[in-house]
DNA sequence: CTCAGTATGTATGCCGAGTATGTATGAGCC
DNA sequence: GGCTCATACATACTCGGCATACATACTGAG
């Protein structure tokens, strides 16, 4: 994932070095996301290869290195702020791929890979629940608002599958010739 | 994404040779994932180096190099289809760091933000709709089970946004301390 | 025959992501 | 004070996903 303006929208405001930068990140994530120490100091050189940051002052306490938003950094993200997301290319997921390849290759039926598909979906609305409650507990509504999303997601999930279910599946589904 | 047991999952039944395997998967999603040439020589090479797929015969027409799946394959086959697929990491996507980034930056607030992310979703409804009736047309049922699929999250990412909206806005949001 | 296009494959490079390693500092213990 | 251990901070190496570009053979139109 774009780490890129994460990084970006954090070191807007007051510079910072890689190891704080991921702290941050991690932080406003609410321990959902836990960030690779490689990736920080990697995405950190590419910005600043491409101009978007820059190093600021000397290695202070213990190699310490702070980046600062160069004017096109700021561009940059205001930018991609602007712009409306659009997720992931659609249909390129995984539970896509699998479900033709079940419909066509049909090992057992559909029926037991929908059901355990649903089971999964269940224990991820409880997840989600859970932190949602301790986001809330927290005072991280701005968390909440996320993992809202993320049910919402996982309902339609689970009404698709319940959808899929309610089918009755044949030998249909091969493209007519 | 995996394309790994996308292509397994076509070798299952009849040895192909790489490009077979692109068009044929292509097919499958009915257009809607162009895949790239080169990455599926490369998946194919490493399937051959886990031993989850063994090259047939000796090379044909022009170049054309088909393979098999190996037993190894066949299991790792049949133990993905079981497996519930987890989907992509629950946060980590784009719009969630967007909307927090833009929750605390806030330039010019987050209403035309969540306004301009609404128009991408319900522009991506009508094109899901579009291609929907499309696969209907053509005999694609298990195509438009997919579509059909993807419909429903973005339905759920507009009632997202909806909720969102009609919340009240202000300097809420951070961690208290 | 020539040229365009298509079928088929290879090479190369960026980026995301994980693991491992290295080094300074400070805290606790004897 | 010296030892050890954790932590803060950084870098290096590796692998997989994905895209671009290149190479080469065949095929069919004119």
């Amino acid at each position: 994932m774009s780490l890129k303006y994460g990084v970006l929208g954090l070191l807007k405001g007051e510079p910072l070095h890689g190891y704080e930068v991921k702290n941050r990140f991690e932080a406003m994530l609410g321990g959902t996301w836990e960030v690779n120490v490689g990736q920080i100091y990697t995405t950190l050189q590419r910005l600043e290869r491409d101009g978007l940051v820059r190093p600021v002052g000397p290695r202070g306490d213990r190699g310490k290195l702070a980046y600062e938003l160069s004017p096109d950094g700021h561009k940059a993200l205001d930018q991609w702020l602007a712009e409306p997301d659009s997720g992931p290319q659609q249909l390129h997921e995984d539970i896509y791929v699998k479900l033709l390849l079940a419909t066509r290759i049909a090992n057992g039926g559909l029926q037991p890979m929908l059901a355990r598909q649903k089971r999964a979906y269940l224990q991820r609305l409880r997840d989600l629940n859970r932190l949602e409650e301790r986001a809330r507990r927290d005072g991280r509504i701005d968390l909440a608002r996320l993992i809202r999303g993320a049910l919402l997601h996982t309902e339609a999930d689970l009404k698709w599958m319940d959808e899929l279910s309610s089918e009755r599946f044949g030998a249909e589904g091969a493209p007519k010739e």
